[in-house]
DNA sequence: CCGAGTTTGTGCATGCGTTCACAAGGCGTA
DNA sequence: TACGCCTTGTGAACGCATGCACAAACTCGG
């Protein structure tokens, strides 16, 4: 899903598993609440328990960041959050952009979760003249055509694309040529970047299809397979 | 990720992998824009191509789902739209209840793309009396407290949840208990529910840290692996 | 009716991810 | 120091997903 990132054949050494990256921001959540809790270590099974996976993949996981466990005892939780900050970055600090001001990117301007985390909220465009200049979460709302300018000033280096589908792929263009390198993606649309650009998307009506899917399933489905298309001319989904 | 659904050891037959189930909808979506520049047929290569993904992909995918293309010429982009809307289920309209109207309960309540797909916002939830008996995208605001009676007044299978994190265990089991059984959780926050429910969860601050993780790997990493933790016992991450 | 061109459907090989099960290793107590 | 207990780290087996490559099947033109 994710472009590339070099190819590193050697051994396990530095070649961190995909599946394994996105599941340690789980493993780093759940730790820093134990902190919280004041544990000072906590086992495999009890990290698996606070992240909802089995003992066994944490432990495959942990150990692709290196040894840090002691058997018999379990992690250091203060010294496996630092570990795994560093792994994932977050011992530096992010600027983000947020591309359209609708609904969705409001909620994001004043989404609390990325500040916490080291993800600096930097800029904020939008295309439309009435919004810019506007103050949303504390940063002034500018305008796309002065991209380059706005990336280059805050060391832009993670994007967000908040706009209507058919604005998207420009916007994630424009992000490029301005020197963006990580896209993250709310349209519902397939985007196309140039390799050495990551790429992720959230697509909320595709989350609510899957959940139908299972639930239909659930109930038996209604209409026999393969059977009255004719009846049903106008599918439920009608429109873009 | 999705907790099971029943087991269905026999052949090819019904039985449709969750990774194709979760490109039916980008399928879905490919083929109706297509449908809209008036195509009639589209070759497995064309739908890949607007899909975003290789045509054996797409040729595997379709298959289970049946032999509905015809070699030579490819798949009827109208007959694909209805068969594929008929698997997800989306022939019949569901009922959504969304809790939590902060800044991202806002924009999800106004998000045009739910209602298109067949989703009915028929419910907004909240604790705050303040937001109770407000209006938000023509839905009136009611008391969590109700949600045994909003449930069962509007047929509600689907709940999403867009609360805080502390709060969004306790609003689960409520839904759970209401009858809900499929829920989309946007809380940062680990949920529990019995089987026979489905879960999925959407985190914005997770698909950060995981580009935040490949961006630190362009670079190179700033901090060689294993050290410096003792002149960096506050790490990044440091409050819930 | 035949042959060239096109595109589906799928068997097979390969690779990644998950899970089991256990040896290796560290701690605490006597 | 020695022994028993606990937990990690990992080899190995399994299963799912991906992608290749090709036979089967359909269309169209002559």
């Amino acid at each position: 899903m994710v472009a590339q990132s070099a190819r590193r054949p050697r051994g396990a050494e530095r070649g961190i598993p995909e599946a394994t990256v996105a599941r340690l921001p789980v493993y780093l959540r759940a730790l820093v609440e134990l902190a919280e809790s004041a544990a000072a270590t906590v086992s495999s099974d009890g990290l698996a328990a606070a992240s909802g996976v089995n003992s066994a993949k944490v432990r495959k996981d942990l150990s692709h960041l290196g040894s840090y466990g002691t058997r018999g005892v379990g992690y250091d939780v203060q010294f496996l959050i630092y570990q795994i900050s560093r792994e994932l970055g977050l011992t530096q600090d992010w600027s983000v952009a947020i591309v359209g001001l609708g609904n969705l990117g409001h909620a994001l301007a004043n989404y609390g979760g990325f500040a916490q985390r080291g993800f600096r909220v930097a800029a904020l465009v939008d295309t439309d003249r009435r919004r810019v200049g506007e103050e949303v979460a504390g940063v002034v709302v500018r305008h796309l055509d002065d991209l380059d300018d706005i990336v280059a000033e805050h060391g832009v280096s993670i994007g967000v694309i908040a706009t209507p589908a058919h604005a998207a792929q420009d916007v994630c263009d424009r992000l490029v040529r301005a020197g963006v390198t990580s896209i993250l993606n709310f349209a519902p649309v397939v985007l196309v970047v140039p390799t050495g650009v990551d790429l992720r998307k959230v697509d909320l009506s595709i989350e609510l299809q899957i959940l139908s899917f299972h639930e239909q399933r659930k109930a038996g489905p209604l209409v026999p397979p393969g059977d009255s298309y004719e009846a049903a001319r106008t599918p439920a989904a009608a429109s873009s």
